[in-house]
DNA sequence: AATGAATGAGAATTCATTCAT
DNA sequence: TATGAATGAATTCTCATTCAT
């Protein structure tokens, strides 16, 4: 009558026990090193349980995970309400949360990474994902700010993806390739800096071809 | 003075050959499934020949073309006539021969990183290398060139290499995540500045604490 | 209760089945000819399941097997209460035995003795485990019987252990190499005679080195 | 003009030194583990080399070696003058002559027990070499000295092969197995003693049987 | 739902042997 | 004669995935 289980995880308990003990072991070993098997060994759980909830196993972990984590990630940045005021807070926040997500994903990214190496279909759901939630902020920003008229939206569009990409790719590199600065304050402080400076630079070299093309 | 097909080429056109089948097969589908049976039919050689000229397989194929590559690249660079007046043109130069390196060994940069995952070695090999040609590099700058002095070694070591890594995040970010620029001049060009400032940036930041402590 | 096909057979009735198989090839094609992948082919089992039972193929079939059958033919020969009166019987069943083992065991012997050519580590497990039973024979037989207590506990467990392998010596050779008899029974016979003469040997030789030494 | 090589070794010193690398890894390593190419590279002659002395490799070094030196062995022992007076003497030299091979061989012995496991023909030829040495012993013997007529040829060759056997069985077991005797004087005096006990052992068990059968 | 033994395709690696030079 | 690059069948071993319990 008793279970024999000391509890009972439910569902979630034990997707989330899958992505901890994957990322982790990714983390440790590398992502083509990193088995389902080792991951249901690790995990105390059994191999049918991770193909029960991922049934493509490995690809659908990083699949599902990314789908969760960049859901969450874009839902709570709602950037609808910067201005040329409050941009460089804006921005540093936005840089501040990225730089604790990858922190705290270290292992999903390298997985992530090399997963897109051979699953288009991710790489361009990623991509995506991006696009829209970019492509959403600034339809929405250009309804309530009239200093984001005077660009085009698809220019819109790209400066917050390129900002996006330029960001995410130095934070990778910090963060799994090689450390690029000592301290992490130091690295979001320069990080926010570098942004602003490109966002400048991208407007700035937009503008000249905007005027001369107009001249 | 013409061979038959059999015993033909000569041993660096035949590693050559399972270099560019590797790393073309990397691109097209990801380190973790090209397969050493998969080069060797590829490139209509034996597998027995590919485990002659790396005899630990995949690992050996990256090791070797980094020790290769980081060499050649590095060789060619010789940064000690840099100055305050031509610096602008050393980084654009050290720029844009980075970046065709990085277009011509897309392959090779996706297995690298996927490498270093679980190669730890060679992951510190890399590191050494590259700390090793900046600490030459200005050592040399220090000895010939006055401005150079006013900063200690180390601090210049790590601006370099600040530099390297922060230029090849981005542009691995560009070739082999998602394209940044929609032409490669821009980018190139974007980077030169981006270094420019990043540069400034360090050494400002340095000599304000310089100074603090001065005082 | 009865089982179909799959799934069938229990974890022991397996090991079982890779033992058999194994040994019966190795007898019949020598054991650097004999293949994991062709046992599993011979046992119809697939060549994971080998390697789930020995995660490292052949070198670990041949250690487990030695570790259970060097476990139960020891522990099955309880010698203490061997004296004076019925030494020749002891020595005739244990010979008899160690006859009986070897006759059902020819495939692993040789296998065996193939393996400890380039694994020590086995070869010193098998040597330990010899040294040891004897050394706890030895004590036990001491402690109960007065006729032990002559001779130094080191010199009992050389006798044994002499005994032991010049019987090993003969049975592997006779049953592996070239037939020394034409009949078991004559084997045996000799073997049990030759066991008692080598022991009265190892005994005088050691006896009048006593008495040397003492007068 | 002048040759490349520093001398130019003749057939038989590269047959010996091929012989000599051989066995000295089958020492190191065991036999399955000791490759034509290992030999060529340790000798530092080319692998083709070998095959050239040895066309079918591994089994010809073994076979070829075994030809020539039991040839060698059994040419240096005649034991036809043999008889009742000096029969210990020559029991002894030709155990003492047998350890002597046993020791400088090896390497050869591992080799060869591993090789006839998988080549019958090796092992029909050795027991031929044997059979027929003591027959054609045996036959002179008997025309020589009345002694040895009162036994059938067959009997007498059976007690030398017997003999021949053991000695063997245990000199192996003593030098590739484990050791039986700390000094290498009190093991060949041990083996001389034995051979004498099996010798009479034999004998009189023969003998016996003789006699009940005739009454 | 959960388990984990079993599967087998396929990847990594070895090595005897050939043959153009 | 001697060389050793090249071959590829055979071996070891891994791991995603299935399925009876």
């Amino acid at each position: 009558m008793i279970s024999s289980k000391k509890f009972t995880r439910n569902k979630q308990e034990k997707i989330n026990l899958i992505y901890d003990t994957f990322f982790k072991l990714v983390l440790e070993q590398g992502y083509h090193k990193t088995s389902t098997n080792h991951v249901a060994k690790l995990a105390e759980i059994s191999i049918g349980t991770i193909y029960k909830y991922f049934p493509r196993g490995k690809e659908d972990i990083i699949r599902k995970y990314f789908e969760e984590s960049m859901e969450t990630f874009l839902e709570n940045h709602n950037l609808e309400m910067m201005n040329d005021e409050n941009i460089r807070d804006y921005l540093h926040r936005f840089v501040l949360d990225l730089f604790k997500t990858h922190e705290e994903n270290k292992g999903y990214n390298l997985a992530f990474r090399s997963a897109i190496q051979s699953d288009k279909t991710l790489y361009n759901a990623h991509k995506e994902k991006i696009v829209n939630f970019f492509k959403d902020t600034v339809q929405k920003l250009r309804k309530t700010n009239e200093n984001f008229e005077q660009f085009s939206e698809k220019k819109l569009v790209d400066v917050f993806i390129f900002m996006y990409n330029l960001v995410n790719a130095i934070l990778y590199h910090h963060l799994s390739v090689m450390e690029l600065f000592d301290t992490d304050d130091k690295f979001v402080e320069y990080l926010s800096n570098l942004a602003a400076f490109s966002l400048k630079y991208y407007f700035e070299t937009y503008s000249y071809n905007k005027t001369a093309i107009n001249q």
